[in-house]
DNA sequence: GTGAAAGCGCTAACAG
DNA sequence: CTGTTAGCGCTTTCAC
């Protein structure tokens, strides 16, 4: 192509002038796809997710894309449904494509998904709990937030403490209900393993699993979430079944997705900033792509908003 | 690329073998980044939407990459948030990236932002309420609908209409407010300018219209909505203002966003079918594929759905 | 300051 | 059934 888009190089007032009116004339437009073969890599960045109907993903690219535009680099999304076979088919994809970077919230990959991805050496960071082999990581910390949560959960008396978490098979298992187990010991509380449900992040899901909680002898009188989609799921299913919410049952959802405070009463939940999220996972992309090599970790800090559940 | 892998003609058992231990010890994987200059066309459809937050559009993402999969097309959803540059950014990438397609809602393009994309020959899909240039179309058929919303406004005895439109520089105008409007008539109400607010389809706008709507001295009974956004910043600000709803006003959204039976009161709305769009967009894309050349528009039905807000 | 040419990895056409 | 080859449009290097 001209040295006169390309800007590498010195030319002529002349030349260039004459260039521009060609390109004007016929319309031309540089053809990305022959740039992406000759320099092994394309200005895209795949932004894989496991539910794009979740706002808090969409969220999370809104907030990449406002990142990475002034570098050039163009977010593609890239909804998976919590899928493995989807997930894969997306990882291949990138390598396939030569994409400039990926960012993944990996629902049910495991580590060696992944392997592809470092082999071919596109820029990968992980969004998730765990660490990924050698992937960049964006993680929680949300152990402050969920120790509030529990503080304002026992302060209002509840001692039987219930989760609806995720599926068994999803990657890392799930760590928040890990956390939710580690903190609760320290309020003198146990979870016992038959106040555990476990499905998808969906809302059919959270309405089942409070639905089997609810027909429990003992019925649990706090519910912590797996995300905020499950936990209106949950508040759907107890107006249903005439379970008052906090009266009965105190919510604690998880992300603080945009509708968590459009229900009534608004859903007390830790908030994971996706704002927060994209920007540090672009700033991680960057850093990749100006050459850094060692792993590194970001920590985002979670918070707990408490509204009108516990 | 071996005819083993693209299986396009026959190969003897033990060449193929063969082939296949290279490609395992290798880690081998194609480069469709070749492919696709070589054909001249890659395996993406940009979806490109103005809001992704939108959960209309994540429902729409899902259906046509649900469409599309089965083709090995893979979709990637391109937010532009309502900006003009971004939309012709990505429409400008998508011709540069040889896509193998566009579904795309415009906000603010303009009929000749289109020009690149069919003068590259890149097939497109406009989902919007008019017809652009060359383009096929699924474009909402709301009149049966819109006017079952007015029949159960006016049944309860409000005549003093208004609606919360989106912005004026927006592309083709605001058509769902035309419709009200011509369809009001049939009531025998008209709409005066005075009682149209415009805003960006968000939900602080909503909120902005709704005020300046309660702050008149002839305040209107029933408000209409550009979509189910601005209709939830509508009842944020009536809350505020200790509005009721329905009881001093009337609220009709539109889409039916996944939000809509989540507010209290329910959202009553005029629902298009998220799911139906993306299929057709797939159907239109395919048949393009296909070497059809004329171009085509197909009508989805819109519907009203009565819940709680008249 | 410019021209020429190699080569990225693939597909498709042609020859054996 | 298989081998060979041109060429897609770009970037980069080398020569002028």
């Amino acid at each position: 192509m001209s040295y006169v888009l390309s800007g590498k190089r010195a030319v002529a007032e002349e030349t260039r002038r004459a260039v521009e009116a060609a390109i004007a004339e016929l319309g031309f437009s540089v053809n990305t796809v022959a740039r992406s073969l000759r320099t092994g890599r394309s200005s895209i960045v795949a932004l894989i997710v496991p539910d794009l109907s979740n706002p808090f993903y969409a969220q999370l690219a809104a907030s990449l894309q406002e990142e990475l535009r002034t570098l050039g680099l163009h977010v593609m999304v890239c909804d998976t449904k919590a899928d493995r076979d989807e997930e894969r088919a997306y990882l291949r994809e990138a390598v396939q494509q030569r994409f400039a970077g990926v960012v993944i919230t990996p629902f049910r990959l495991v580590a060696k998904d992944f392997l592809p991805l470092s082999e071919a050496g596109v820029p990968a960071v992980v969004s998730a709990d765990l660490p990924f082999g050698e992937m960049d990581l964006v993680t929680p910390d949300a152990r402050a937030a969920m120790r509030a949560a529990l503080t304002e959960v026992t302060r209002a008396g509840r001692r039987r403490i219930a989760m609806i978490a995720g599926p068994r098979d999803a990657t890392g298992g799930d760590p928040r209900l890990e956390l939710l187990r580690a903190l609760a010991v320290q309020f003198g509380i146990t979870l016992p393993g038959r106040l555990i449900v476990r499905g998808e992040h969906t809302r059919e899901a959270g309405a089942a699993g409070f639905a089997y909680l609810m027909g429990m002898k003992h019925r649990p009188d706090a519910v912590f979430c797996a995300n905020d989609v499950v936990a209106i799921g949950a508040m759907d299913k107890a107006e249903e079944l005439g379970v008052g919410i906090p009266g009965d049952v105190a919510l604690v959802g998880h992300d603080d997705a945009s509708f968590a405070s459009l229900v009534r009463p608004r859903l007390t939940t830790v908030r994971y900033p996706a704002a927060d999220v994209g920007r540090a996972a672009a700033r991680l992309l960057v850093e990749r792509a100006d050459g850094r090599v060692a792993r590194r970790t970001v920590r985002v800090k979670a918070e707990f908003i408490s509204r009108g559940t516990i």
